[in-house]
This record gives structure tokens, C-alpha cells and sequence, in this order.
DNA sequence: GCCAACGTTGGC
DNA sequence: GCCAACGTTGGC
């Protein structure tokens, strides 16, 4: 079970058109590195949903639904995209503003690499923000 | 809206 | 294969 973190802008693509859709493509990668976490994601691996550019926060959970599979759209036959499934939403969303003020939080790639928009967070880190957001699990 | 940081492209 | 130029992302 492995834990990631996706980020979208609301303006294009919001938690609540995630949540209206259920399950999507979760696709317009175009990223060498994004590329690679996209396709180490496995069936049932939950991510963040991550509102970039307004918000800047965890909005809400979504899992895995089907794995990597190439983009017909992609004239270089190299990116490709996976499913994903509305999960649930967090009560309290957890801003990047808390992230960075956090010492807990300080090695998250969302801090290092703010611009990788597929990313892995480690367990440790998913618990902490989980107990953050005010979700029991 | 600006601009720094980063990734990608393309000329050599 | 290197690296300068360019385009894009995303925080502020």
C-alpha cells in the first residue's frame, strides 16, 4: 500500500468535479518524474488531492481504480495517465501554509519540489495529516 | 500579475 | 552529450 499525493487547480479541475464525477482519468501529465510515480501507483493505494495556485491545501482523499495506461492523445507514446476514485473529503482541509510551518512536514516533496505534480508521501507522513484533517483511521 | 525555479527542447 | 534558451508551474 503506498500513499501519493495529486495536484490540481480548482479552476480546472476542483475536488467537488472530482467528487460529482467519482471516478475520473486522471490524466495531462507531461512529466518525466510525474510520470514514473504514476506508474508505481497500484489498485487501492489512496492519494491526496492537492488544490494548487487558489487554496493551496488538502482538499480530500481518492484512490486508486485502475493503473497506468498510455494516453492515446500523446503523440510521443510516452505519458499516459491512471483512474482514480473519489474517497472521501477532509473535514479540515490541511493548507500548505501548515505544511511548511510544520518541522514534521519540512522533508514533504509538496515543500521541496512544490512543482512535481504526482508525488509520493510516506505513511508517516499520510497519519500525520490524516490526524491533521481531523480523520480517525 | 509577477517572477523564481524547474523541466524540456534543440542546436551544436 | 552538453547546455543555453525557452516554456510552464505555482507560490506570493
Amino acid at each position: 500500500m503506498n500513499y501519493w499525493l495529486v495536484k490540481s487547480e480548482p479552476g480546472k479541475w476542483s475536488w467537488d468535479d472530482q467528487v460529482k464525477a467519482k471516478t475520473t482519468h486522471w490524466d495531462g501529465v507531461r512529466n518525466y518524474m510525474a510520470t514514473i510515480n504514476l506508474k508505481a501507483m497500484r489498485i487501492g493505494d489512496d492519494a491526496f488531492f492537492y488544490h494548487s495556485n487558489e487554496g493551496k491545501e488538502i482538499v480530500g482523499i481518492v484512490e486508486i481504480s485502475k493503473e497506468f495506461y498510455l494516453d492515446p492523445n500523446d503523440p510521443s507514446g510516452r505519458f499516459g495517465m491512471v483512474d482514480v476514485t473519489a474517497v472521501e473529503k477532509l473535514p479540515t482541509p490541511v493548507t500548505l501554509a501548515q505544511i511548511k510551518a510544520d518541522p514534521k512536514l519540512s522533508e514533504m516533496i509538496l515543500v521541496k519540489n512544490s512543482r512535481l505534480s504526482v508525488q509520493p508521501v510516506t505513511p508517516a507522513e499520510w497519519k500525520y495529516i490524516t490526524s491533521l484533517a481531523g480523520l480517525k483511521k
